[in-house]
Order: structure tokens, then C-alpha cells, then sequence
DNA sequence: TAAGCTACACATACAGCGTAAGTCTGTCAA
DNA sequence: TTGACAGACTTACGCTGTATGTGTAGCTTA
């Protein structure tokens, strides 16, 4: 009778903390980062809320963990090509993660704990730019100017564009109309954002292309100074 | 008998808009963002919770309104002077606001409803760079990069500086001293953060106004082009 | 002066949050 | 067979935002 339990019906799958976390990636993409909850995680793994913690230490843990898998997505810079390719790849590369994963921006920097993905991009990223002859100082430059615009062009794509696949210039054609009453007061804006943009429309990889090979063009100059 | 309420003994200032607001970025200000609860605002007006909704529509509404008073906190682009000193000034004004109110970042662009002095500082910016001659295409470009950096770097700044006033090597010498069992993997990180940061410090006005002028003098090349 | 309206602070209650603490059960080693 | 252990579960606590209903002070109008 005891046996019974030994060819169970339901094998029950064991959890552990790799599907604990990238189910929590998976809930984050899909519903938000509001949409993290212990129990709607715990649901989704078909198990109580209490139980995710033989396995992760608590919510934070998970947010680390989730972190580090993103970081972890990031192609790292290419040691074979030149440095402005090589960060030129890695920026990108850097956007389509955040782009995939939006409730990751503000998380990534700020966190205590760094996982080995983080530290050996971080680390790469600096071989790169020391290599290319970059001074010190001006690799601290350098690697500042690069991830504060691709951190905030991430952070300004996710805030600006719509959750669906909606197209930019539509939410900005229904902006201009929401504020009609006080648009004579903003000439230039129902200029840009109510004419060119709404009707050129807006593609973000392009966008962002622009920006950086402007920045990485301008380091260009800096490379064997100071 | 029924007159003793007007020469009260305690006159109770009426609670309004603006000092619900006030009281909520100071909070924000002193005790982080998580700590903006409706209660806890309400014990710091001496007022019970639910006495806050008489005179704003919920917690969003707060947020909306907050975020109002930093975008006023940001001093719009100068006519008097030229594009790039403009440009600026205000990028310089645009961090300092976060940097006084780090809880601001990543609230700024998102939002549903965008306040007049939100809306009116864009059309200045976009008022300043299309009568320094860029084109339609360039003043967007422009744009995005000028914000994608101020955005970033804010973000940076919020996430790697210390709460406190610990300053930066203090802070990157404690982590290069917790990671020591596995540095050897991260040389460049070691020579970077650990040596030449953690000696030299670091200031972040500065390194802001190094990225700045970098981008700023990038786009001057930009300016009468296509 | 009295009636009634309005403004506004308060009290109660509810669902959902993270998680501390304790309990139950299936599996495996001795 | 027994004992240990892993791991899922239950309960409970103090938070959160806010819906709903009550009480009252003060002004307006008859």
C-alpha cells in the first residue's frame, strides 16, 4: 500500500532555482515587473508561494538572479575585430536585451550583489577600451558616456513606446489630439512630434545608431590622449 | 455656545494640493521612494490616510504631480545665448534636478500625463535646436541623444553612488575587497575600478560634463546637414 | 436665527504583498 | 524497519492602496 506512491500518478517535476528563475523572467517579460509576485510566480509553477524559498533565499535573490541572466544575454565585446566595432556590437547587443526584457532598466547598475556575468562584461568591456590604447582616465570616460546613453536609451524606449505593438507615431498622433486645447502654447512640439514624427514614424534600432556611432566617433579622437 | 468653534483653539491650517505634494517629495527625498506611502504622508501632515484623497485623486495623481515639480525645477534653455551653451545649461539644470531627487528617474518620460512644465520645457528644447539651423530629421537626433545621456547618467548616478555621503572610492575599495576571491578573473576591472577610481576618486559633475561636450560637439558638426 | 448644504477628516474593511514560523509527507540510507 | 531529510504546504503578521460609509464644523440662504 506504501508502494502505492512509488509509481506515482503524477511524477511531480522537482523545482529548483534555474526554473524558478527563468520562470520569473518569463512572468516579468510578459506581465511587468509589477506582475512579480511571489504567489503569481508560485502559481505559474504550480506550487504555494512558501515553497520558492527552498530554493531561492527571497524575492531579492531572484531579482539578482534574473539580473545576471540578462547581463548574461549580452554579447560581450569581440576580441578579433577593431574597438569601435567591437563596442559598437556590444552597445547593441546591450539595447536588444533591455529592449526584451524592459523591467530591467534601473535593476541592472544598482544592485549589491554582482554575478559573474556581470563582472566579466564589465571587465571585457574595459579590456577593450585599455587595449585600444585608451588612457585610464579615458577609458573611465569612454565606458561613462557609453552606458549612460545606452542605459538611458533603453530607459526613455521603454518609457516612450507602447506596451503593444502599436507604432510610435500613432500614440503620438492620439497625444497631439489628447492635448489640442493647449497646443497652441507648444509651437515646436506639434511641430517635431505632431508633424515629422507622426509622420516619418520612428524606428528605435536606427535611432539609437545614430547616437552611438556619434559618441563612439567623438572617442575616436580621445584615443591616444591623456 | 455654538460659536466657541470659530475663535478655536486650534485653527487646523487646512490641508490642499500643494502641501500634500511638498510633504510627498520630501519624503521621497529623505527616505527613498518605497517610503511614499499614503500613510506614512499622511502622519507626516498630521492627517489620517484616507484624508488625502479630498484632495488628490489617488497615489498616481500624487506621482503625476511630483513629477510636475521636478520638470519645474529644470531651467529651460536660454535665447540669449548660443545653441550649445543653452544646451548646456540645461542638461546641467536636468541632472542636478535628479541628482536632488533620485526617485524621479525612471518616472520622468513614462507617465500617462504630461504637465505643463513637462510639455513646455520639451518645446523649448525643440524651439532651441531647430533656431540653431538643425533640420527636422537632425533636431529629433538631437534630441534623443542629448536625453539618452542626461537619463543615463542620472540612472548611473542614482544606482552606483552611496545613499549617503561616503564617496566613490570609499565605496569601490569595499567592493574590490568583497570580490577578492575571484578578482584574478577580472584583471581590467582591478586596474580600472580598483586602482585608478579608487585612488582618484571621482566626481560626478565632471565626468558628466565630459560626455556632455562630447556629445554637444558632435552635433555642431551635425547642424546644417540633411 | 434656523435649515440645509458642503467640505473634509476619520474609521472600517478588503484584497494583495513579502515572508517568518510551523507542519505534513514522500523518499532514501542505515 | 526506522530515522533523517528535502521540500511542499498552512497559517499568520504587518504592510500596501483604496472603496465605502460616518461624523462634524462652518457657510449660505430663507
Amino acid at each position: 500500500m506504501k508502494r502505492r506512491a512509488q509509481a506515482s500518478a503524477e511524477p511531480r517535476i522537482p523545482l529548483n532555482r534555474e526554473r524558478v528563475l527563468a520562470a520569473a523572467i518569463a512572468l516579468a517579460d510578459q506581465g511587468g515587473f509589477e506582475s512579480l509576485t511571489m504567489r503569481k510566480l508560485a502559481k505559474e509553477l504550480g506550487v504555494e508561494a512558501m515553497s520558492l524559498y527552498n530554493h531561492v533565499a527571497n524575492k531579492d535573490d531572484i531579482l539578482d538572479g534574473i539580473i545576471e541572466i540578462v547581463f548574461s544575454e549580452i554579447e560581450p565585446p569581440s576580441t578579433e575585430v577593431d574597438w569601435k566595432t567591437a563596442m559598437r556590437q556590444r552597445a547593441i547587443s546591450t539595447r536588444e536585451a533591455l529592449a526584451r526584457h524592459r523591467w530591467a532598466i534601473g535593476l541592472m547598475e544598482g544592485r549589491a550583489n554582482h554575478g559573474p556575468a556581470n563582472l566579466s562584461l564589465h571587465n571585457a568591456v574595459l579590456g577593450c577600451l585599455r587595449a585600444a590604447g585608451f588612457s585610464m582616465e579615458m577609458t573611465v570616460h569612454a565606458y561613462s558616456v557609453q552606458d549612460s546613453y545606452i542605459y538611458g536609451f533603453a530607459l526613455q524606449e521603454r518609457d516612450m513606446s507602447p506596451e503593444s505593438a502599436d507604432d510610435f507615431s500613432a500614440v503620438a498622433q492620439r497625444q497631439m489630439h489628447e492635448y489640442q486645447a493647449v497646443l497652441d502654447d507648444y509651437p515646436h512640439l506639434v511641430e517635431v512630434v505632431g508633424g515629422y514624427v507622426a509622420e516619418s514614424g520612428y524606428d528605435y534600432a536606427t535611432e539609437f545608431a545614430f547616437g552611438l556611432d556619434l559618441i563612439l566617433d567623438g572617442l575616436e579622437k580621445l584615443r591616444n590622449a591623456s
